[in-house]
DNA sequence: GCTGAAATAATAGCGTT
DNA sequence: AACGCTATTATTTCAGC
């Protein structure tokens, strides 16, 4: 295929599994008036294109135990390409991080930190300001979740 | 069944399926040395008991052209129950927004934003802003993505 | 609650338009 | 590209332990 552009359906398939990666190729045939055929081929060129990164179970925090999340505001004592570097990898390897983003503004980084409870990010804290080259750490806790979303408007 | 806890086989398929959710029934019993139904008998009572809220799929935000994530920290005029529920009500229908959280400590909620790029953003926020009893809205934009994942320690 | 086997359903590949 | 057909593979159900 040389226009690797998304046309109308694509985008329908793409809004689809973003909401539920579990509709079947007949689902999809039946909602979007194609063949099963063609939306297979849809599908599978949207993975190797690699629209479609992966695909995953989303669980209920509250279930297994992950009652506490924060966002994390990391200030760092220079912008050296070593020190940046330096922090990403080591943040990284933290299990309780799920996410880090290097931000614009007044902070370098914002984490977002799954733990069990207080107890469990305080630990989790103390390694974190062991870090080397880190200015301060501001922490913000959930207090409760208005909207949580994995999919994108399209 | 009584009791509910989850067993080292379940956190396992809970491990492997917020990883990747089209792993089949078949290559999680040879991971973890069980029978088909077995699996098959787990997965779903991980679903039915709503372990696993639902199923979806990732995209690459960068080819859907959401080339712009921001974090917004919004500060409310008052705390009454009004003001609250009618900023919630309001702020999830705005598609820009992936995430909203009320939090603790110097602002009121964080927004996660995903535009197409800053004049997009800038669209956004001045819808936003139009919201009654808003005091501020800070933004904070993504340089760059360390890290980005949607699975929880286990 | 686990197993193995049989019935049902979905996916993957291919040839035609 | 889209479709229909067919082969392969996976899911679901169930009787027995």
């Amino acid at each position: 295929m040389l226009n690797s552009a998304l046309d109308p359906t694509d985008l329908e398939i793409l809004r689809l599994l973003q909401r539920d990666a579990s509709l079947t190729n007949k689902e999809l045939s039946y909602k979007l008036h194609k063949s099963i055929a063609t939306i297979h081929e849809r599908v599978r060129r949207l993975k190797e294109q690699g629209y479609i990164q992966r695909i995953v179970a989303i669980l209920d925090r509250k279930k297994i135990d992950k009652t506490l999340i924060a966002f994390s505001q990391v200030l760092l004592n220079d912008h050296t390409a070593t020190t940046l570097n330096t922090f990403e990898k080591e943040v990284v390897k933290f299990p309780e991080v799920m996410e880090c983003f290097q931000m614009t503004g007044t902070f370098d980084f914002i984490l977002r930190i799954a733990t069990r409870d207080m107890e469990e990010y305080h630990l989790f804290y103390r390694k974190l300001a062991t870090l080397p080259k880190i200015t301060s750490v501001q922490s913000f806790f959930v207090l409760s979740e208005t909207k949580s979303d994995t999919a994108y408007p399209l």
